[in-house]
RNA sequence: GCGGGUGUAUUUCAGUGGUAGAAUGUGACCUUCCCAAGGUCGAGAUGCGGGUUCGAUUCCCGCCACCCGCACCA
């Protein structure tokens, strides 16, 4: 029996990770605040992503554009006319469909006349106004995705850093969508994070590069601790990719409610580059070092939603011990993103000798590792299960042979099994 | 956004037209020589706003949020 979604969201809320925004006000739709574990699981999944496409290659330049743009960028990319859909209500069935697929005035999904109501403006993209005045001159959209601000700094990356082709741009950063109806918890928010790649390639280097991200993104799913069957690639079928897109791969992943988008790779050709050239007047080709002839280059774009890795990890990590006793939940998280790396207890907490030796440990390994904590509630059973709970894969247990000896129990998350560790020797020990 | 359902403590749930209880979690103290032991004391809730009523957590209305369908998902 798989995690259900409550169990998720539940333990997400009691332990810290993930509350619903604004909640003592009744939250809400569609938006979601990080705790502190959430906010550490989810900096080391974009600290593992980081790592993985732009410090370990030469050939990536990151970047963090505003969210706040010009709005002539969202006229050039479609997204001001393709967002924007007249929406009509039949008052017989319910349904709600875009006014271009209709014909006359007949509903085409149960067939009646004259049940259509007036059309209403749909718009996916939040509106703001910048500066004092509210009128139409003054408005600004808050970007529903964080690519253009890559698209419309193309020509400033090739003026500052020379870059030889190919190469790509990485960004992360929020991105919010007005969602008719958010749902299934962190999956479709109004509000989100994405770790958007833009790899500039020439034309005819297209399926090489293509290849090549998809085998990269494989990996990422596999480092950050995802299973590799519960992710599928989908070619998306010409009908349902963007007219510009040869081809797309949606990564989906067996999420409890349904097998869904995780990540996708779209090959977008050269149609937002030819967009803003178009719309701006500025030249943004690529002048090759060997003086050949400059041309376009076309984009393949790996992208991710953080919310949605967070999701399918909380998911996959999940996992229940019904061993000797009650049964035992705990996050089988890597540890390398584990919110918390290791835990120090004193194994009496009325044993003050005991107690100080814990906290030298623990401020110890505090100095080199950062992510580790202290707990002296309770009895050790208690806190060995809190700390599975929230994903710990190690646990120190400071004991009277420890004052003895300068040993101490290492206890795996995973097994339970403990072993005996030298206390200088912890930290080669988990790394 | 439509239709249906739900909303009580951190969580999971009881319950009542006369201002609420459990389990769990949680804080303090005691106890405890390795897997949610035990004891004492404590904090902690009727989503928000109206209406009906002597009195509303309970009934009605609106809003908000969540769940299930539908639609939407560039």
């Amino acid at each position: 029996m798989g995690v259900s979604l409550e169990d998720i969201v539940s333990l997400a809320k009691r332990r810290g990770f993930i509350f619903p925004s604004s909640e003592i006000y009744g939250g809400l739709a569609g938006v979601y605040d990080y705790g502190p574990l959430g906010i550490a699981l989810k900096h080391n999944i974009q600290n593992l992503w980081w790592n993985s496409f732009v410090t370990s290659r030469d050939d990536m330049y990151p970047m963090d554009a505003a969210i706040l743009m010009n709005k002539k960028v969202w006229e050039a990319s479609g997204h001001a006319t393709g967002f924007n859909d007249p929406m009509v209500e039949c008052s017989n069935c319910h349904s709600r469909l875009r006014q271009d697929h209709i014909d006359g005035n007949k509903c085409p999904v149960c067939g009646k006349e004259d049940t259509l109501g007036e059309p209403k403006q749909f718009n996916m993209m939040f509106k703001t106004n910048t500066g004092p005045t509210e009128d139409k001159d003054s408005i600004s959209y808050l970007r529903p995705e964080t690519a253009q601000g890559m698209f419309v700094n193309f020509k400033n990356i090739l003026d500052t850093v020379q870059p030889d082709m190919p190469f790509g741009l990485a960004q992360i950063g929020k991105a919010f969508r007005n969602e008719i109806s958010p749902r299934d918890f962190l999956f479709r928010l109004r509000e989100m994070e994405q770790m958007e790649i833009e790899y500039f390639v020439q034309s005819d280097k297209w399926e090489e590069a293509f290849e090549q991200w998809r085998l990269s993104m494989m990996d990422f799913f596999k480092k950050v601790g995802l299973p590799e069957n519960n992710i599928h690639e989908l070619e998306v079928p010409e009908e349902d990719r963007a007219h510009y897109s040869k081809r797309t791969i949606d990564f989906q992943f067996d999420f409890p409610f349904k097998t869904d988008e995780l990540a996708g790779l779209a090959y977008r050709g050269d149609y937002d580059l030819k967009n803003h050239q178009e719309a701006s007047g500025k030249d943004l080709q690529y002048r090759p070092k060997d003086g050949s002839s400059p041309f376009l280059p076309h984009v393949i774009e790996p992208s991710f939603g953080v919310e949605r890795l967070v999701l399918a990890l909380l998911i996959s990590a999940y996992s229940e011990d019904e061993q000797v006793g009650e049964k035992r939940v705990f996050l089988k998280l890597p540890a390398e993103i584990a919110p918390v790396k290791v835990a120090v207890f004193p194994l009496l907490k009325n044993k003050p000798e005991l107690v100080a030796k814990a906290k030298e440990v623990y401020k110890m390994l505090k100095d080199e590792i950062g992510a580790v904590m202290f707990d002296d509630n309770g009895n050790i059973g208690k806190r060995y299960r809190r700390q599975d709970e929230i994903g710990t894969p190690w646990c120190l247990t400071v004991d009277f042979d420890s004052l003895e000896d300068d040993t101490l129990t290492l206890r795996s998350r995973d097994t339970t099994q403990q072993e005996r560790v030298k206390v200088n020797e912890i930290s080669k020990r988990l790394s």
